[in-house]
DNA sequence: ATGGAGTTCTGTATCGGTACAGAAGAACCG
DNA sequence: CGGTTCTTCTGTACCGATACAGAACTCCAT
């Protein structure tokens, strides 16, 4: 014997087979193939079992075994804390989770710290497969993820060579939006963007700033805006883009008064979430402005939040839950050994609501 | 050779220590312990490493040799949108991450879903410990957690023998915001409170139920109010209790709406957390009741989000990121080996901002 | 009685690492 | 120069299970 550790003695399959006086294979049969035992045999090995409180075969012994450990891993590119706060996030992780249950998959975090950020848990985790929720293609975690050479499945972006990607025609989306309050006759548009880089930037954009957009999701949002700006022959350098280093109401309504207090405040804001929307409404209403009267308000996803605001958001929709789903889906294939490639963009369609308005 | 399956063969340490002429211990070596081997050679095996794309030691079976795998499981109470919809969780969840981080664990979640539980999941997981968080005492996941045998810590609820428990004094925490409406002048109080049961409830609470509440921190927070009352001869049958299945915001507005509607209205509500207070100051709003001056309004957790609320609301402070924190750091000693007994409980204070005022 | 099909159980190779004891040689020291 | 100490590397037992081939036995039809 190498080790000399002394702990308490553990349970094992080879336990119970000695205690028993069958073989090791037998007793791992009363848990994992039944048809292989008698039930007489089985009943008594799984009561004894109980007796001594072994709880089943170890995890990680079967995982070696048979490759695979029943987890999968997410990557974050935030705090948990601002990861989890947008809605949108939350039902995109609901599908997903709901999805992977079907296999028995749980799902492990590895969420990025905005300080001195580590990819070395990536590196090490036991999983069978990861999700990459919305990362900027630079971030560690994406290198150290690939490395590993697992099934991979991206969410919304970036794209990666090989990898199956679930995203939205994101273009189109911010398009509709802005063809939306064109129509209505708006004349003054600004923009509400999330990240366009992971520098931690907020408050207004400049030109060159929008060179050089890291995020693809903003990116195409934002070039799906200059589109409908395009269609209605105006011109995109009068645009005003804000940005919001956090995707929360909060951040929004900070960044969204200084907008408002502009002596050329726009009639109109097409914000890149609901989040980010709510947030306008917030900053509106603290500097009396009304909505959809003094200002229009546009949002992007189209969360059960959209519904309720007040007023009512007139937003971008998106299949949230069936994307996740579509993303755990495409997983569970690649895990299984199938050959996956990515879908078809999800659709998104305009939902009006009270927050647009024609311009006073 | 038994198994006959054809992959494209794998890269192991074995390949590798073929490759150079080396023993699989040195391999090994190269990774765990550099002080083990010249720096030459060191650099020659992760070179040869990278080359052939081995992305390092399974984790797996590193796992199974060491006795850990670096990950603890997270037991929640509901689904995954809305275990994270409240800030307060989403606190305390980061403290937790980040503790847990420092020894290079990640969280593997396992969300309750509202039909159909099952617990195998739970029985199977390959995680080193386990974070029971807010759980009634008879949930099929604290049993099978319990079955397996490992650390496990206790957030806030339930008690459990030989588990170490992080709480705070729900009890006091109420009795404070309580006393404070009454010291105030209120005379008719009600409770907007979160599950008292499982069993999806929501509305007008009858005293039969409130003899049966399996939820412990439901059952404290309660029995506060009463002490508050019983400390200004109230009598509790007086106090009307109303229960939001879900501790959000737009359920609480739900169930906030009838209440308000009610002729023998209430003129101040002790809510069990912020974002049921949020949900009260939603409803007053739509009911064109103005907080204070018509409507008292006291949350619980001091979440970001109450103090930027409208009107800021009075709310019991609880150190949510420090108590996340410290389940961590018992969780960790646990696995460590050490014996840890349940601290302290957590601190609370009344923080009073202007949702709260004498009665009009 | 014979052969074939089921049923039930066992033996052993294997999954991919890490821990530990110790071998071999270099370096040091008085 | 003999002995001690380092440094660097190896051999092997072991972590706890599962897959597979096949043994032993029963059962049944011919």
């Amino acid at each position: 014997m190498a080790d000399t550790s002394r702990e308490p003695v553990r349970v094992t399959l080879a336990t119970l087979a000695r205690e028993l006086g069958v073989s090791r294979a037998t007793v791992s049969n009363a848990y994992n193939r039944p048809d292989q035992l008698s039930a007489a045999l089985r009943t008594k090995i799984l009561r004894r079992a109980r007796e001594l409180s072994f709880a089943g075969p170890d995890p990680l012994a079967r995982g070696l075994r048979r490759g695979r450990v029943g987890t999968v891993g997410l990557l974050l590119d935030e705090p948990l804390s601002y990861a989890f706060s947008d809605p949108a996030a939350r039902a995109l992780l609901d599908g997903l989770a709901h999805s992977l249950q079907e296999d028995g998959l749980a799902l492990t975090l590895f969420a990025s710290q905005p300080s001195g950020l580590d990819a070395t848990p990536v590196r090490g985790a036991a999983v069978d497969g990861w999700v990459v929720q919305s990362l900027p293609i630079d971030h560690p975690f994406v290198t150290a993820a690939l490395e590993r050479g697992q099934p991979l499945v991206v969410l919304d972006q970036p794209a990666l060579p090989g990898a199956p990607l679930v995203g939205i025609d994101d273009l189109a989306g911010a398009q509709l939006a802005t063809e939306h309050l064109l129509a209505l006759g708006h004349e003054r548009l600004a923009v509400l963007a999330f990240k366009l880089r992971g520098d931690g930037h907020r408050g207004a954009v400049s030109p060159g700033r929008l060179e050089a957009i890291t995020y693809e999701v903003t990116r195409r949002r934002y070039q799906g805006v200059i589109a409908g700006l395009a269609a209605y022959g105006r011109d995109p350098d009068e645009l005003l883009v804000v940005e919001t280093p956090h995707n929360d109401v909060d951040s929004a309504a900070a960044v969204a008064a200084e907008l408002l207090g502009r002596d050329d405040r726009p009639s109109a804001v097409v914000c890149f979430s609901d989040q980010l929307a709510l947030g306008v409404l917030t900053a509106a209403r603290a500097a009396h402005l009304r909505v959809p009267t003094d200002l229009s308000v546009t949002g992007f996803d189209d969360t059960a939040e959209a519904a309720l605001a007040d007023p009512p958001l007139t937003t971008v929709a998106q299949p949230l839950h069936d994307r996740g789903a579509q993303v755990g889906g495409l997983l569970r294939a690649l895990i299984r050994g199938e050959s996956v490639s990515s879908p078809a963009l999800g659709a998104v369609a305009l939902t009006v609501r009270r927050s647009t308005a024609p311009p006073q």
